[in-house]
RNA sequence: AGGGACGUCGCCAAGUUGGUUAAGGCACGGGGUUUUGAUCCCCGCAUUCGCAGGUUCGAGUCCUGCCGUCCCUGCCA
C-alpha cells in the first residue's frame, strides 16, 4: 500500500506548486483548511478536497483546520456541523483547530470599518434589484451607486447603526468600493455585508449584519495564517477580490488560493442543492441512504475510509474538469475489501437442495479458510447437512454450454465441500423448480484423495436447518443516465432509476455472519462484500451490499443474448 | 469590452526551463494459475498530443489564428 507514501504520490500541480515556493523559502510549512458551509451533509467530492487539503498540510509539515463557513444563518443549522464532523473523522482526519467564520465576526467587522475609514467601502441603501440593475451586464459596465461617495463619517455611523440593528433586512448592504467597469464582476464593487435579523447556531442573536463570503473567506484564512486555500474552480473568478481584500486590509497573513476541478461521478448527483431536493422531497430515505454519494451514505452502503482516500488519491488533481466512472469508486472499495474481508458463505435467493445419499439425521461441521489467500486471517466452522439453500441462479434446466453450474445431470463442487451431481428436479404445479434432488461424491471432500478432481463449476451453499435468515439490500446506481442534471427540459428526478434498491427478505446466512457488528464487512463468496445495515435487529438482521464482485459470467451472458 | 479557465488513448492522468523511443492507472482484448466465472500473474493496447499555420537542426512543450467545452450578471457558498 503506497498511497499514503508521499514519495510515490501522484504528481499535481498543487503538489509540485508548494514544492518549488518551499525551495523558494516563501513558507515553512504548509496550513490548510477545509471550509464546508454547514448547510447540507458532506459528499464524495467533498472528500476530494478533505483528501488534498490534509494531505498538502501533513506532507508539508504543517496542519489543517477544520473551519465551518457559517456567515449565512438562513441556511445553516446545528445537525449540519455535528454531521460534517463526523464524517471528517470517518474519513480518517484529525483537524488541528476547529475554527468558525463566526469566531471572527469581530474582527470582520472591524476590517470592514478599516475599509470604511480608508474610502474604500461604502454603505449603499438601495435595493436588491436596483444593485442588480446597476451592476450591468457581462457585456457592458455597470453604473456606479448614488450612494457610492458617500463620506467615510457617513458610511461609519450607518455601518454602526446597521450593527445595532436600526435598519430591517435589506435597507443597506455595505459594498467595496472598488470598480464598477471592470470585466470581472466580481470586482463591481461587491456586497461584503448584509442584514439579516436571523438567530445564528453559534451566535446567537448577537448580530443583525452577516459578511459575505468573499469578506469572510480570505480574511479568515489570514487569520488562521492558512498558506493554501484550496477551492474548486468556480472561484477562480473571485481570486482577484480575494487578493484586494487582502491586500488592503491589516490581516495578519497573506494567503493564496489555489483553484482546483471538482469531482464528478457519473450517474449520480453531487450538489448540495440537489442532495437536498433527493431528501426533502423523499426520493431517498435520509441523508443517509446508501445509494446517495454522501459520505453518510456511503458509509452505510459499507464503503470503507480507506477505499475513498484511495479514490481520491488515484483520480488525480488538475483543473480540467473531468468526470470518473462509478465503477472508479467501487473498484477501490473492491481492491480494499478484496485483501481484508473475511469470506463467508451467503445464499440471497434459496433453492431446496436435498442430498439424497447423505444421512438423515447427521450434520458435521466443516472448516473453511477465511480468506484463500491469507491463512492468517484463520478458519470457521460451517455447518452441513443433507438439506441445503444454494442460490437460484446457480442452477438452470437449460442451460448453455457455457454455464458452469448446475444443470440437471450435471456436477458442481459445493465450496469447501465435495462434489455432487443433479439427479432430479421437483416442481410445483406452475412449473417453478421447488427442490433439487442431488447425490454427492464423498471421495471428492476436501482433504480426501479425490479432491483434486476437476469440475467447470463451485458454487456456494448454506445448511437449511443452520442458516440464519435475513434481510438483503441491493443497490444499483440511482439513476438511469450517466450526467441526470444535463437535461434541460426535465428535472433530474426524472432520472432515477426505479429499481436502484431491491430488498430480499428470504436470504439466508451460514450462521456466524449473525454474529457480525455495525462497522464490520465480509465477502459473501461469489456474491460481493457486505455489511450489517442498523436497521437490523439481533434477530432480524439486514445486510446491505456495498458492492459484487466482478462477474465476468454476467459480461458473458450479456454479450450471448446481444449475439 | 466582456472576463476567467480548460482541451494528451474509451475514462482519468504524468509530461521539470523545446532535445530526440509520449509515464502510470482504469477499461478493453488475449493467455496462465485457481475448490469464489473472484483474486493473482503474463502479454497487447496513442508514429500521436483540439485544428491550422509558423519559429527551430529539433515542438505535446514557443508564437499566431481558429474550433470546442466549462464558469461568472445572489444582499448563496
Amino acid at each position: 500500500m503506497s498511497s499514503h507514501d508521499p514519495s510515490s504520490a501522484p504528481a499535481h500541480f498543487i503538489r509540485s506548486r508548494i514544492r518549488k515556493e518551499l525551495e523558494a523559502g516563501q513558507h515553512e510549512r504548509v496550513i490548510t483548511r477545509f471550509p464546508p458551509e454547514p448547510n447540507g451533509y458532506l459528499h464524495i467530492g467533498h472528500a476530494k478536497s478533505i483528501v488534498l487539503n490534509f494531505a498538502m498540510a501533513a506532507e508539508f509539515g504543517g496542519y489543517t483546520n477544520l473551519r465551518f463557513d457559517d456567515t449565512n444563518p438562513a441556511r445553516e443549522e446545528q445537525r449540519f456541523i455535528d454531521a460534517i464532523r463526523d464524517d471528517v473523522h470517518w474519513l480518517g482526519y484529525e483537524w488541528e483547530n476547529e475554527c468558525y467564520a463566526s469566531d471572527y465576526f469581530e474582527t470582520l467587522y472591524g476590517y470592514a470599518l478599516h475599509l470604511i475609514e480608508n474610502g474604500l467601502a461604502y454603505v449603499d441603501s438601495q435595493d436588491a434589484d436596483t444593485i442588480r440593475a446597476q451592476r450591468g451586464t457581462l457585456t457592458e459596465p455597470g453604473i456606479n451607486s448614488p450612494h457610492r461617495e458617500r463620506t467615510p463619517e457617513e458610511n461609519k455611523a450607518l455601518f454602526e447603526a446597521m450593527r445595532a440593528g436600526a435598519f430591517e433586512d435589506g435597507a443597506h448592504v455595505v459594498r467595496a468600493k472598488i470598480d464598477m467597469a471592470a470585466p470581472n464582476i466580481n470586482l463591481r464593487d461587491p456586497v461584503i455585508y448584509r442584514i439579516r435579523h436571523q438567530e445564528h447556531p453559534r451566535t446567537g442573536s448577537d448580530w443583525c449584519i452577516y459578511p459575505s463570503y468573499d469578506f469572510a473567506h480570505g480574511q479568515s484564512d489570514a487569520i488562521e495564517h492558512i498558506t493554501h486555500s484550496l477551492c474548486t474552480l468556480e472561484f477562480e473568478d473571485h481570486r482577484p477580490l480575494y487578493d484586494w481584500l487582502i491586500e488592503h486590509l491589516p490581516v495578519p497573513a497573506r494567503p493564496q488560493q489555489i483553484e482546483f476541478a471538482r469531482l464528478n461521478l457519473d450517474f449520480a448527483v453531487l450538489s448540495k442543492r440537489r442532495l437536498t431536493r433527493l431528501v426533502e422531497e423523499g426520493h431517498v430515505s435520509g441523508w443517509d441512504d446508501p445509494r446517495l454519494p454522501t459520505l453518510a451514505g456511503i458509509r452505510r452502503r459499507g464503503f470503507t475510509p480507506e477505499s475513498i482516500r484511495n479514490f481520491c488519491t488515484e483520480i488525480g488533481v488538475t483543473k480540467s474538469e473531468s468526470v470518473i466512472p462509478f465503477g472508479v469508486l467501487e473498484r477501490n472499495l473492491r481492491d480494499d475489501l478484496n485483501v481484508r474481508a473475511p469470506r463467508r458463505l451467503a445464499v440471497l435467493d434459496p433453492l431446496k437442495l436435498v442430498l439424497t445419499n447423505y444421512p438423515e439425521d447427521e450434520s458435521e461441521h466443516i472448516e473453511l479458510p477465511n480468506h484463500p489467500q491469507n491463512p492468517d486471517m484463520g478458519t470457521r466452522s460451517v455447518p452441513l447437512s443433507r438439506e441445503l439453500f444454494i442460490e437460484r441462479d446457480d442452477f438452470m434446466e437449460d442451460a448453455p454450454k457455457k454455464f458452469f453450474r448446475l444443470k440437471p445431470g450435471g456436477e458442481v463442487r459445493l465450496r469447501g465441500a465435495f462434489i455432487i451431481r443433479c439427479d432430479e428436479i421437483i416442481k410445483d404445479e406452475t412449473g417453478q423448480v421447488i427442490e433439487l434432488r442431488c447425490s454427492y461424491d464423498p471421495d471428492t471432500r476436501s482433504g480426501q484423495p479425490g479432491a483434486d478432481r476437476k469440475v467447470k463449476g463451485t458454487i456456494h451453499w448454506v445448511s437449511a436447518a443452520h442458516a440464519v435468515k435475513a434481510e438483503v439490500r441491493l443497490y444499483d446506481r440511482l439513476f438511469s443516465v450517466p450526467n441526470p442534471g444535463a437535461d434541460k427540459e426535465r428535472d433530474f428526478t426524472d432520472f432515477i432509476n426505479p429499481e436502484s434498491l431491491s430488498v430480499l427478505d428470504n436470504a439466508r446466512l451460514e450462521p456466524s455472519v449473525a454474529e457480525m457488528q455495525p462497522a464490520e464487512f465480509c465477502q459473501f463468496e461469489r456474491l460481493g462484500y457486505f455489511v450489517p445495515d442498523p436497521d437490523g435487529q439481533a434477530d432480524a438482521p439486514v445486510f446491505n451490499r456495498a458492492v459484487t464482485l466482478r462477474d465476468a459470467w454476467a459480461k458473458l451472458e450479456k454479450s450471448l443474448k446481444n449475439g
